[in-house]
DNA sequence: TGCGATACGATCATAACCGCTCAAGTCAAC
DNA sequence: GTTGACTTGAGCGGTTATGATCGTATCGCA
């Protein structure tokens, strides 16, 4: 039983069941636990499953329920970060999300926000512009929200929706603020990305909003990724974690860019 | 019973009944007070419910759960269902899906067809188009299959994407087949749905594909709902399970319509 | 308003699980 | 045959989930 052979039973487990446990993926494989576990994670970072106490569950078809029980060492500084994000965004607001795990944990803050639920009835307390469909389904069973989804074509890695429908959508609409997550900001190069389709996606989005706030942990910061998203004159705000290096924090903040370390 | 099938169960009892209470639970579930308590704090804290004493209630306007938690039965018809819709997609076609529990269980035929796995590069096997993230979360990491999602509003009860925006975006559109997923079909009145706004979306699908096929298990058939999606006229064909009265089955074909028992 | 019963939150003990590190084993390339 | 990269399994300290206990708060009822 090889490593290949492994993970594809450890798929279908998940398919099958929509979750695996170690224990039962140990017994039925015949491997280790420590390397059951390795497996695991391996598909959480493939973004095949996620991982849980005990083992993890499926992921593409999961939109069962916005439930994440994720244990993980940065998730602990991304957390905080959506802590501080999401509470940036003013009640009856119009707010941009783009793709990927920082503005994921955004959307859970945003989601979990008590005064945002506290409003009984009437206009949403938020409305929600979002390129992910990772981020749409977290938050969309929340009766205060009004979530809007852009088209376009699937980027699996992402999540993210981009291409011609994407923008045709992005033209039409407008955000008062805009949690952009990128691959990497600079105080020169300003906020980039890795692949250059998201990068002209995320840019419509950057122009359809009035205020920008970058959130990304610390090791985005100084990083030029292959494709600029926008300049750092277009970057209003970034919050990241305590890691940040003061000397970056000054140049962004000489860049015009307010930096805040949650 | 682990964590994440009893959290499930609780937000399938708010959804039945509005509310839970603690005893209840306990005897249902298995666990102790105290777990189900910790397990309801979390609900809350989720906004996905209020605590009470004793229990917890569904929070206003979660009437919208997504009906996964309201239905869990006919799986194996919608299953097979699915399996011989599936198999109407040719290689290399484009093909739609709106949302649904029926058309969901077509997309995960369409994402397990072997032949369509087997195709090793180049052009992706087949385009899908859908207007639910739920059904393009249960497709996109198939590197053999384009995801399209259409913009919009989601309404968190069908995970389908309505309003101007997916107007907007499916004018651009045009596929090959649709698979339509409804809430009634009648040899008379045709396809419909218990909501206006989805109708409406859902008509634009239709007129943007050149063969429709309607999925809907037997309960479905003879049934009117709320709002017309499309005359029977439009239909060329229907897969359902074998629990159709004849009498139904002759007049859908008198109707000219394609009915295909699975 | 006062009382009894019930439910609650906090704390703690237990057991399972996790991530990490290190040593041994496997395989391919040179 | 040797080297080197990779994978696997085991041990260790720390964390998490669960259930029980106990004092306190809340609710229903008179």
């Amino acid at each position: 039983m090889d490593r290949h052979a492994r993970i594809s039973a450890l798929l279908a487990m998940l398919a099958e069941n929509g979750k695996v446990e170690v224990d039962e993926a140990v017994a039925a494989l015949g491997a280790s636990p420590a390397t059951i576990r390795r497996d695991l994670v391996y598909l959480d970072e493939q973004r095949l499953a996620t991982r849980t106490h005990g083992g993890a569950v499926a992921d593409s078809g999961s939109f069962d329920l916005p439930l994440h029980f994720k244990t993980g060492r940065a998730m602990d500084e991304k957390r905080r970060i959506g802590q501080v994000a999401a509470g940036l965004a003013p009640i009856g607001s119009t707010t941009g999300l783009n793709g990927g795990t920082t503005t994921l944990a955004v959307a859970r803050a945003l989601a979990a926000r008590p005064d945002l639920a506290a409003r009984e009835s009437g206009a949403p307390a938020l409305t929600i512009v979002t390129n992910a469909v990772n981020v749409a389904g977290e938050l969309l069973v929340r009766p205060y929200l009004k979530v809007v989804v852009t088209g376009g074509v699937v980027r699996a890695h992402s999540y993210e929706l981009f291409g011609p429908l994407a923008e045709r959508s992005l033209e039409a609409l407008s955000v008062d603020l805009l949690f952009l997550g990128v691959d990497g900001i600079d105080a020169g190069f300003g906020a980039s990305a890795y692949s250059d389709a998201e990068a002209s996606t995320n840019l419509l989005m950057v122009k359809a909003a009035a205020r920008i706030v970058v959130v990304a942990d610390s090791s985005k910061i100084g990083r030029r990724a292959f494709a600029q998203i926008c300049p750092p004159a277009g970057i209003d705000t970034l919050v990241t974690d305590k890691g940040i290096e003061p000397a970056a924090a000054a140049q962004l903040r000489g860049a015009g860019v307010e930096v805040i370390a949650a």
